[in-house]
DNA sequence: CAGTGCTTTACGGTTTCCCGTATAAAATGC
DNA sequence: GCATTTTATACGGGAAACCGTAAAGCACTG
């Protein structure tokens, strides 16, 4: 029923420490760890072919950098690769993350099974999800459902995304036009531009870009 | 020679295990933990003249705000009053937190005795860190060495802070004068925020508020 | 194919922001 | 105390953003 075979891709030390001794006291054996996202790629498609391939991969999403340079730079990616060569291992995220659009895209484009939010009661939270995920089922932290499923009053399409992404990289207003011709984004007007903004401004009631900016960094949308 | 008494305020209560877990193996007999600030500071309080009082706290910088209402918000709150009523405790903060300046402040200021960054090899660095504490050294991350002598991003301040975070919640440029003026925050002349906000542009090479504002959310400053 | 409704674009006036310069105030030095 | 430097504020011209309105484009319909 538990899994058999599970990776830790986590590059605090601490917390991997007490992911183990989590599966530990889950009756897990074997458990391999490892503190970069290369090598948790590399474990895999080692093992994708032995005895004991994993069938579970419980991963941060943000890993440090430091001097060993990496191909792989955070969870995200890491998970788009493994999804790749090995669609079948079941993946469990562990973050401190809680931008909702965020967790949602995990779920829905990456296809989790699982999100474990570092907080205050992680570790039953831990178990609780590792139970669920042996089942079958899918797991998300308690105090996240709310969130996640609330989600944003408002839904921003990529248009709306690809305008405020271009703001907050400083790009001036009245040049966007210019942009979004080029990559043959339509409606490419200033106007539609304008009217695009104060709509969102409207809606969210906000007065300014900075508050849009602001409030997209908060949600994870840029 | 090692702590004879030690309390350990951090939120996750995963990485709260590792770090009991640590103290074990150091032959640490006597360790409480909380999860809370205010609990922190209770349990301070109770054993101050009890028979062992606690002479290290190992605290986290961030803590998560849920239902208990809390009068302690975070870290540094908690060491400022832990200073007050028990000077003579040893501090040890283990954090997630890289900013030089803030580092640089917990030293100076509050006077902590040790800093371990939650990183990679936090465990070995938090043992390194609990025996040189015992030693009567202080202990600072050896990655941190560097980036605290060196401070190569650029230093917010307050009225910087204050600014930026006026600006992310719609407030026009030339209000803002008026409401520095109202608390007491001195330059307050439209000039001299415009000539701040240049100034932070220029150093960070943008053209745009809206970056500045996406900047800081990134960032955590605001 | 003209009419209707909707969307996109164009334009102009007003406000806000940007930026350089000039004056005023405060801190520093002799 | 006065001169010098630094810092703060005030002002003004020009650029960008904001906002309403008008014109153009386009699909759909009878």
């Amino acid at each position: 029923m538990m899994f058999k075979s599970v990776l830790i891709a986590e590059d605090q030390e601490m917390t991997s420490i007490s992911v183990r001794k989590t599966l530990e006291d889950l009756n897990v054996t074997k458990a391999e760890y490892t503190y970069y996202c290369d090598d948790a790629l590399l474990q895999i498609k080692k093992n994708l072919q032995g005895e004991t391939p994993f069938d579970l991969l419980i991963t941060d999403l943000s890993f440090e950098e430091d001097h060993r340079k990496q191909e792989i730079a955070g969870g995200v990616e890491l998970i788009e690769e493994v999804k790749k060569i090995a669609p079948n291992i079941k993946i469990l995220v562990f973050s401190t993350e809680k931008k909702p659009a965020l967790i949602d895209e995990l779920f829905k484009k990456y296809g989790i099974n699982g999100f474990v939010r570092k907080a205050r009661h992680d570790a039953k939270d831990l178990k609780l999800a590792l139970d669920a995920l042996a089942k079958g089922k899918t797991y998300l932290s308690p105090d996240l459902k709310q969130s996640v499923k609330q989600k944003n009053t408002f839904e921003f399409t990529n248009y709306d995304i690809t305008i405020i992404y271009l703001l907050s990289q400083g790009t001036l207003q009245k040049n966007i036009p210019s942009y979004l011709q080029e990559n043959d984004i339509r409606p490419y007007g200033l106007s539609s531009v304008e009217k695009r903004l104060n709509m969102m401004k409207e809606v969210l009631e906000f007065s300014k870009n900075e508050q849009l900016v602001a409030y997209c960094k908060d949600f994870g949308i840029i």
